[in-house]
DNA sequence: GAAGCCCACATTTTT
DNA sequence: TGTGGGCTTC
């Protein structure tokens, strides 16, 4: 047999029709865990096995760690060296890349740099304060917000002032100077340089209407187009493609309407729903048969997306096992939710024996995340938060990275800012502002004013001149350098002389080591990236190349955890395209999820439908969602109203039982008191204080819990929770150990000798320590 | 120029 | 409750 046909045979019916179909135009509509990614990787291994070369098909995704495991697929399928030569990415890594090659022909130079969404936030941030406008009228995040929406309809600034509605409109919405803040930018964008998220797309589309030459040329090059996650793509990203494909229309668009999540990005479901409409010719494969879930948590999610309306008609069905109902939990209060979740866990991992890393918990906001997590230490049950703070967006490694820009690209200005006093050598803010304020009235660039401040009369003294020279010289320095050597040997180079090594070195604190850690993981990606290329072919790998993959990317996998057997704790957004044994879905209330920001808006209401369906799909074998009657927010307690959604699913496919409420025996009525501290005599300790620290109200199995992980420490003398003897951690003075314990209450103090210190009493209800584990 | 203090504020997020 | 931005003070 055939590749090909051994391919084909891993395929249901619908599957392989869309698979084989080559011809013409294609929508795959793909239910939720029907398949999706498999059709996509398994059809460009067909093209490949048909002998279609791979330099001419382009499969772009939505993140680069679908790009990622999708190359791994196909590899698999059918070898390394041919998945080399694809064109796979998401749209602006590979935009970027051929905009870089092309630039001369838009008007930018080839080492254009780009901005991150915090770089374009603080250059609208200081171009406010220029004007003089109130920033609560000129909010930085409404204004680039609504920059991005504008250049996704692929309105450049220059057309924006023409356009009278946009003007009026400004005007109603109360920010008549949008135009202006919109102008600026671009300005400043293209002195410095750089190109933001949105304007790689823009600028595409620009490339290939004003230049039908070069446009002809990506067409010839990518002669069969594959789209991933069609539903989250926007029109700019749209248009790109249909301007490659107008012609030879060998394109494959793959998606589910049900999971369009992202409208609030800009992402038009459209794109999809009209498909036929730019193709009428177009075939469409519907993907219906789920292989990921039970019958019971496909059809409650069928019933849920059901109450939507505008959507493409589908009946996703499973032949799985009935498997069980979706488990609903009320909880009294969102402490008791956590301690709900946290009990389930155990529950069904003694049951089905299966491993903390086949659960995840998934929520609506961040925000309700740091509940949950105390509630699973309660249990000492290993858990892992996605989101937040993702390595590329950690101080430190954008320190490095922005200096790896300047070096390739000195007109950077947001990140010449932000590394010209990193380390620290006497650059003030107040130098900064005069610099930017001289780039402003010359229309250069901050590095532009630096080749010679006095000439462009920059008021600072002869000491702050010494400073910047200094300054100067380094990038110099670097950038000289940059010329001859590899991206490597110039990532040693610039972390070394700019002062950073040293800098994190003194700096003995955990999160200094933490820092230096990171430090050395940006030197191993770009070794990687360096033997990476190397093993393609490259011969010199320099920064610049190492930039264009660097820049776009934001994922956050890139650690293997060394102790993978955790539960995922993570928001639903981020759980899309992710699958586990036991989902549980927490904080099912009414302006949580659905979220108050969408009440007003029917189609928003819808979107956080379609979110709770991609929640709910994400399980495999069980499905538990709970919520509470009242919840702390913003530091305060409210009441709740269980989410209309709850209704919306067919409770035939539900188990509400009463005896859910059992388990509220165990803590249930401690933990309510809990969060109304006002019922409490110690009230005047602080909430949080209580909650992590005071055992007082606790239940006796929880008591019995929390004893048996600590039973040592429980011989020695304890008081709110802490134990003398016990290794802690202080923000400021570090590492200690409790040498003794008095007071009580509000009053309790610890003495503690810390580890470069002489002891020190601290109240412990101030001191905000933590205990380390031994 | 840097550290500390106070007040306002509080979705979802990838590129 | 936590955080970040702006302001003040040393």
């Amino acid at each position: 047999m055939e590749n090909k046909d051994l391919i084909l045979s891993e395929l249901n019916n619908s599957q392989r029709d869309a698979v084989v179909y080559c011809d013409g135009p294609s929508l795959v509509v793909a239910g939720a865990g029907s398949g999706k990614t498999r059709v996509l990787t398994y059809k460009i291994a067909y093209l490949l096995e048909k002998g279609f070369p791979p330099y001419h098909i382009l499969a772009l995704t939505f993140t680069n760690k679908a790009a990622r495991e999708m190359k791994t697929r196909i590899a698999a399928l059918t070898n390394e060296e041919v998945v080399q030569q694809l064109w796979m990415g998401t749209f602006h890594s590979i935009f970027y890349r051929i905009l870089r090659y092309e630039a001369e022909r838009i008007g930018y130079r080839s080492d254009f740099t780009i901005y991150d969404s915090t770089d374009s936030k603080n250059l609208i941030r200081s171009i406010i304060k220029e004007l003089q406008l109130d920033d609560k009228v000129y909010q930085p995040k409404i204004i680039q917000g609504r920059i991005s929406m504008v250049k996704n309809s692929l309105i450049t600034a220059a057309s924006y002032e023409k356009r009278r509605e946009l003007i009026e409109s400004d005007k109603r919405y109360k920010i008549p100077l949008f135009s202006k803040i919109y102008q600026l930018y671009q300005m400043r964008c293209i002195q410095a340089g750089v190109m933001d998220f949105d304007e790689l797309l823009l600028q595409t589309n620009i490339l290939f209407r004003d230049n039908p030459d070069i446009l002809e040329k990506y067409r010839n090059k990518f002669r069969y187009v594959l789209v991933d996650e069609y539903q989250d793509t926007n029109f700019a990203q749209h248009l790109i493609v249909s301007r490659l494909c107008e012609n030879h229309r060998r394109i494959c668009v793959v998606g589910d309407d049900a999971q369009s999540i992202y409208s609030f990005r800009g992402a038009n479901i459209d794109n999809m729903l009209r498909f036929k409409d730019n193709y009428p010719e177009a075939q469409i494969f519907k993907l219906e048969q789920n292989y990921r879930s039970t019958q019971n948590i496909v059809n409650a999610a069928n019933s849920l997306i059901r109450k939507n309306k505008g959507q493409i008609p589908k009946t996703v069905f499973s032949e799985n096992a009935t498997g069980h109902k979706v488990r609903v939990i009320p909880a009294w209060s969102d402490y008791e939710e956590g301690f709900l979740i946290s009990s389930h866990v155990l529950d069904v991992r003694m049951e089905e024996r299966c491993d903390y890393s086949d659960f995840a918990v998934l929520y609506r906001t961040n925000a309700q995340s740091r509940i949950i997590e105390e509630a699973l230490r309660k249990k000492n049950i290993p858990y892992k938060v996605y989101g937040g703070q993702s390595f590329y967006q950690r101080k430190e490694v954008k320190d490095i990275i922005a200096y790896f820009r300047v070096v390739v690209n000195p007109h950077d200005e947001e990140a010449l800012k932000r590394i010209i006093n990193i380390p620290a050598r006497g650059i003030g803010e107040t130098t900064i502002q005069k610099l930017v304020a001289a780039a402003t009235i010359h229309q250069l660039s901050i590095w532009q004013i630096l080749s010679d401040p006095l000439a462009y009369s920059v008021p600072v003294n002869a000491g702050t001149l010494h400073k910047l020279m200094d300054f100067r010289k380094i990038i110099n320095d670097f950038i000289a350098d940059n010329m001859q050597l590899s991206a490597e040997e110039m990532a040693k180079e610039i972390i070394t002389q700019s002062g950073i090594a040293s800098s994190l070195f003194e700096d003995r604190t955990m999160e200094g080591i933490s820092r230096q850690e990171n430090m050395q993981e940006v030197l191993k990606a770009v070794s990687e990236f360096c033997s990476i290329k190397r093993s393609e072919g490259a011969e010199q790998v320099s920064l610049s190349d190492f930039l264009i993959e660097v820049a776009l990317i934001t994922d956050q996998d890139e650690k293997q955890d060394d102790s993978p057997n955790r539960v995922t704790l993570m928001t639903v957004h981020s759980a899309k395209g992710l699958e586990f044994d036991h989902v549980l879905i927490a904080g099912l209330e009414e302006n949580l999820f659905p979220s108050s920001m969408s009440m007003d808006n029917p189609n928003a209401i819808e979107e956080e439908r379609r979110l709770l369906y991609v929640a709910i799909t994400r399980a495999k074998r069980r499905c538990v969602i709970t919520y509470s009657k009242s919840r702390y927010r913003n530091g305060q307690s409210n009441t709740c109203v269980p989410s209309r959604f709850l209704m919306d699913i067919d409770s035939t496919y539900l188990n509400q039982s009463e005896s859910s409420y059992a388990s509220t025996q165990i803590a249930p009525k401690n933990e309510y008191q809990r969060n109304f501290p006002s019922s409490y005599e110690e009230s005047a300790m602080p909430f949080y204080e209580k909650r992590t620290r005071d055992e007082a109200g606790v239940s006796p199995r929880l008591k019995r819990i929390e004893r048996s992980e600590n039973e040592e420490n429980n011989k020695v003398q304890t008081l709110n929770g802490f134990h003398v003897g016990d290794n802690v951690l202080h923000k400021l003075f570090g590492k200690g150990v409790i040498v003794s314990l008095e007071g009580e209450g509000g009053n309790a103090k610890a003495e503690i000798k810390f580890e470069h210190l002489d002891k020190k009493v601290l109240i412990l209800k101030y001191a905000k320590l933590t205990i380390q584990k031994k």
